[in-house]
DNA sequence: ATCGCATATTCGAAAACCCATATATATTGG
DNA sequence: CCAATATATATGGGTTTTCGAATATGCGAT
């Protein structure tokens, strides 16, 4: 079992404190993997600003990437303290309101891109 | 048993996401009730930017005030949603070294205030 | 090679944030 | 009332964040 990455506590709450990145780990906890234009999809918003919030995530370590073709999957760092998924817990369970809509976009969603194997 | 106070993800998140407001809640929770110049000390801060801080952190419906004679008492507002304490449990536990040198520079403090009656 | 789609990055400009300094308000004690 | 202490707020400036628009890169299919 490989070790966990260090996140200081200030910059987790700094990446969480944006509603379009905080809605993307919600997303994310919950489904596993999601690519760039899922998320666009589910949250309704351009492609840029999608992928630098997603960028900045995995600046802070919360969030890593695998790529699959064109396509580009973000996914939770593996190597996330426990404490940082707690907190994810924590806030999707008594949040929900937080990632309804996109959600329903996302469940919604024509043509979704084929999930990637492993 | 009255009604917890609504916070918004985004605003908690956004809220805790400065090293001295975190510092400041985290060493809240353990405290109990600390007054400004306390925290001046703890911070070893100046008076305004401490005052800036905590009164952000109140018009966030984190923190609640009383006043003891001259001395403000700042403490976590009663009507914080579990989650929110929570979250701050689950920080407080897995970063001492936040509030480690505060913590110190506090217990060291000479002429502290008399804690508030109740 | 070239086209089309998915994603990333760059480039200003507008807004938000943070700080130090200075000043204002409130309370206590004389 | 006056002086002293504790706290709050205002002001101005420097830094950071955020955005839309435009452009660049990467990959698959033809």
């Amino acid at each position: 079992m490989k070790d966990q990455v260090f996140c200081h506590p200030v910059s987790v709450f700094k990446a969480l404190s944006d509603e379009l990145r905080l809605a993307a780990m919600l997303l994310l906890y919950r489904h596993g993997k999601l690519c760039v234009c899922e998320l666009m999809e589910a949250f309704d918003a351009p492609q840029p600003k999608v992928s630098r919030h997603l960028a900045l995530l995995r600046e802070a370590g919360l969030l890593d990437t695998e790529r699959r073709g064109q396509w580009v999957y973000y996914y939770l760092n593996p190597l996330l303290p426990a404490w940082v998924v707690q907190i994810l817990e924590e806030t999707a369970h008594n949040n929900a309101a937080l990632t309804e809509k996109a959600q329903a976009r996302l469940q919604a969603m024509a043509d979704r891109p084929v999930a990637p194997c492993p």
